[in-house]
DNA sequence: CCAGACGTTGTT
DNA sequence: GTCTGG
DNA sequence: CCAGACGTTGTT
DNA sequence: GTCTGG
């Protein structure tokens, strides 16, 4: 599926031509917004799954990127697979929740689906670096009510698109900014400088979370 | 009724 | 300044 | 989100 | 295709 949502009303004969951003959908809008509101009441939901998302955090005019990911168990995290190879194992994948449409070009061809991710305020956990955050769904439970539109209607739905606070995140290399770049540096945990300046706080920075849920970790 | 939009991030 | 590509 | 382009003539 | 603004 492509990301950034194509109405299924879009008439030009090329996806790139459209000229908004469906990339992200505001979920205090999503009702009224006729890009998803349509596919949605369609029941047209989703799920996205990453290693992780980045975001960018404003420090003192400079942007620093972070990782942003479930906490891992203990045997996911040491599992040295799972870094070099491209099928890890073991590896908790963020579920994002989405909504998709289906599109057919003018000129006819195969049915494109494409999707939008959903954002919220961000949770206390990740407020640090930024004040927004995709909307993700917290364990299969909510996966699958999420992608059961057959049995949850939307109004049940739209109950599970919230902040959620069970994340871990390190900081990463500015290797990531550049989009072209998708290598293990993308992802590797950087050390701030904390160069402390006269009058100001260091502030704590997580480096990993354990799962306190998972039987295997300690926390 | 028709015309025109249909979107988010951020920033100030 | 603003848009496109990744 | 960030990086990078932002243009036309002609030539090979 | 469907909604809003005029």
């Amino acid at each position: 599926m492509r990301w950034g949502l194509v109405p299924a009303w879009f008439k030009e004969d090329d996806p790139s031509k459209m000229q908004y951003n469906t990339s992200n959908c505001r979920s205090d809008t999503m009702m009224e917004k006729l890009s998803y509101k349509v596919p949605l009441v369609k029941g047209k939901r989703c799920v996205v799954l990453a290693d992780g998302y980045y975001e960018w955090q404003q420090r003192n005019g400079q942007k620093q990127p972070y990782f942003i990911y479930f906490p891992q168990t203990v045997q996911g995290m040491f599992n040295k697979s799972d870094i070099e190879d491209e099928d890890p194992k073991g590896q908790r994948l963020l579920t994002m929740a989405g909504i998709f449409d289906c599109w057919i070009s003018p000129n006819g061809g195969e049915t494109l689906y494409s999707y939008t991710i959903i954002t919220v305020e961000a949770s206390k956990s990740v407020s640090s670096i930024h004040h927004r955050m995709p909307a993700i769904l917290d364990g299969d439970e909510a996966v699958e009510k999420w992608l059961d539109s057959a049995e949850i209607p939307t109004q049940e739905a739209l109950k599970l698109i919230h902040p959620i606070e069970n994340l871990a995140f390190h900081p990463v290399s500015t290797v990531v900014n550049n989009s072209r770049n998708n290598t293990p540096e993308c992802i590797i945990p950087i050390q701030l400088d904390l160069k402390k300046t006269k009058g100001q706080q260091v502030q704590h920075v997580c480096v990993l979370h354990l799962c306190s849920t998972c039987p295997g970790d300690r926390g």
